[in-house]
RNA sequence: GCCGGCGUAGCUCAAUGGUAGAGCAACCGCCUUGUAAGUGGUAGGUUAUGGGUUCGAUUCCCAUCGUCGGCUCCA
């Protein structure tokens, strides 16, 4: 657990949040008295409790809900803590399944109110607040007075598995959120109104960036015009920075053999993933779920020396994956996308330099598209794995010692590795502060063993190099609809898919600016000349709604002096200047990827 | 997949157990305009799809598909 966490646990804040998750929980019982009550932990930025209860409920219940809250808040009602015997509690929770299984998993000692493994045996406590008894280890606030009742709001609810099996029991689940004040209330609810506002699905529409459609299938992702051109430049500069970094660049089929699958493993463990495979002359293929197998194979294509290593494949590869319907969102989760994927080769000695490569060259990537704040992960050996011990030492180490050098912050997540190999994810904050996952840099154990990957030591013997798999912007889908929304639809120059409108204030302005348009085409820019019937501020307003960074309006005094006036879809506006004074600016700022 | 909500014109949204309506966009005109919507008109819907209840369904019920909020899972 981070360093972060383990305040938040300690602030006032974090027993606010509790304490109103228990007050919500007295409501709810109120309303339903024959209600059975989960678990109701804070979170971050609110709480949330799980419910069983007789019907489902409706937006207005939750007014309800809270309104009543606001009372027992007023009410000032004592926060009693009170430690109980096992047998105690059962009689106390008699009519409460899910509090007595809790009592069961306490009482043996070794499962905490998650479910979660623990060392010590714990107590057991309660809390009585008002009419509410709950199994709780607290920490919560003194009286209910403490909660600032202006500062709650009840969110949604939503469905949630008991314990988060899927197996077991749906329960409802009421969200909410609290703070100490009012206005850091209304500060956090303008931040998810921002977060609406800026939502990727929202904007992909209004920009006409992209689609999915009933007919073709869900998750499956439409790229228009707009979002095409975005998608290139990205590729472009992908392409670039690969080419310049020592990666070669490799193309692989949709679709390869079942064999192929069965040698890499696959069919063994990803076989859930991955969508049923097609007949084609008596054999059997699959749809791609991952590149590897074909850049192994790559690998293999001759004899290897320990001089040719480090190798380095890299492809934006388009891969398939079944994903239950219900997990499908946007961009950021679909059942077909382009990883950013690449291969890595080397040798022992080298797998150092080469991590350490590997994050900075990452880093650079995401920072060329605006993101300068990075948060690491590094997962470390599970219990079930493959690999030698060694190995598996040696690259954590490796690993570890790369993000320290780096000065990027990190948590451990002990056992947290795939079975095949640790692994070091990579999250971006946004403009927003929100946190994404994109890069993902992952040893693999695996599949050099099963495809008897070797290279030709300065030995003259055989030997198994080690191979690391990496994504650096995850896959364009997600990362595009990462983009979309850390930037609101307003790209930097280099990516907007319109860079400047004409605008010709009246039809005598039209060949003027389609003139100017060709100058400017000529030079590389992606223009458009707005020459509709339109009035000049409809044209601007049309221009900003679609976000397009420069707007050129044309008139009689532009014409005269060969001149164009400048508007920035900031609202700036530099004015009139010459053709080539505004095409030497927007170069620099592309160039500059402002 | 599961729990709950939603699906009406290209988009945003009204309305009703008795032949579906607005704004924007589109199209055709008029206006020729100086930094976020000039103006008149025209066209556009088997109310997601398939069943059922009903004299009558877009409205009520069921199923399917899609979508949204979550759970679980993940690039």
């Amino acid at each position: 657990m981070s360093q972060h966490n383990e305040d938040y646990e300690k602030s006032e804040l974090y027993r606010i949040r509790h304490s109103a998750s228990h007050v919500m929980a007295e409501a709810v019982i109120e309303m339903f008295p024959d209600a059975r009550v989960a678990i109701g932990p804070a979170i971050e930025d609110g709480f949330y409790y799980d419910f069983d209860l007789p019907r489902s409920l409706t937006p207005e219940d939750l007014e309800v809900i809270e309104n009543r809250m606001k009372e027992l808040i007023k009410s000032k009602e004592n926060f009693v803590c009170q430690e109980v015997s096992a047998d105690d509690a059962r009689k106390l929770f008699k009519d409460q399944p899910y509090k007595l299984e809790l009592i069961d998993g306490l009482e043996h000692g070794n499962l905490d109110e998650d479910g979660n493994p623990t060392q010590d045996k714990q107590k057991i406590s309660i809390y009585t607040s008002g009419n509410f008894v709950d199994l709780c280890r607290g920490p919560h606030v003194e009286t209910t007075g403490q909660i600032n009742p202006t500062a709650i709001k009840l969110l949604n609810v939503a469905g949630a598995y008991w314990r988060g099996d899927e197996k077991r029991p749906m329960l409802q689940r009421i969200y909410g959120t609290a703070w100490e004040s009012k206005d850091q209330l209304k500060e956090y609810l303008w931040k998810l109104e921002e977060a609406k506002k800026r939502d990727h699905r929202k904007l992909g529409k209004e920009l006409d960036l992209f689609s999915s459609n009933d007919e073709v299938g869900q998750g499956l992702i439409l790229w228009h015009p707009n979002g095409g051109m975005i998608r290139y430049q990205v590729e472009r500069y992908w392409d670039e920075q690969h080419i310049r970094n020592g990666y070669d660049l490799v193309y692989t089929p949709h679709i390869g053999k079942a064999s192929l699958w069965e040698t890499s493993g696959h069919l063994g463990f990803y076989k859930e993933n991955m969508y049923s495979p097609i007949q084609i002359e008596e054999q059997e293929y699959y749809i791609k779920p991952m590149n590897c197998p074909f850049h192994l194979h790559i690998y293999k294509s001759q004899l290897r020396s320990y001089r040719d290593l480090p190798l380095r494949f890299a492809e934006k590869g388009t891969v398939y994956r079944y994903e239950r319907s219900g997990v499908l969102h946007g961009l950021l989760r679909v059942r077909g996308f382009t990883q950013d994927d690449a291969h890595h080769f080397c040798r022992p000695d080298q797998m150092p330099d080469e991590i350490d490569f590997t994050l900075n060259f990452s880093m650079n990537m995401l920072r060329a598209f605006g993101f300068t704040d990075f948060q690491a992960y590094l997962s470390t050996k599970p219990e079930k794995s493959v690999g030698e011990d060694i190995m598996w030492h040696d690259a954590e180490v490796a690993l570890e010692e790369t993000l320290k050098r780096m000065g990027v912050p990190y948590e451990v997540d002990a056992g947290g590795g795939a079975f095949y190999g640790p692994k070091i994810d990579l999250k971006v904050k946004d403009a927003l502060g929100r946190e994404w996952q994109l890069s993902t840099i992952q040893f693999d154990f695996n599949e050099p063993e099963r495809f008897d990957l070797s290279y030709i030591g300065e030995d003259g013997k055989e030997h198994r190099p080690y191979m690391v798999h990496r994504a650096l912007l995850g896959s364009m889908e997600r990362f595009f609809g990462v983009l979309i929304e850390h930037y609101a639809g307003a790209f930097p120059v280099w990516l907007s898919p319109k860079q400047v409108t004409m605008i010709p204030i009246a039809d005598r302005h039209n060949d003027y600016a389609h003139e100017v348009a060709a100058r400017l085409k000529k030079a590389g820019l992606r223009v458009i000349v707005d020459d509709s019937s339109d009035r000049m501020n409809a044209k601007i307003r049309n221009a900003q709604k679609q976000k397009v960074p420069y707007m050129l309006v044309i008139g009689d005094r532009e014409m005269e002096e060969g001149q164009v006036a400048l508007r920035r879809r900031s609202g700036e506006n530099p004015g009139p200047m010459s053709v080539e004074a505004f095409l030497e600016l927007a170069l620099r700022e592309i160039e500059e990827k402002i």
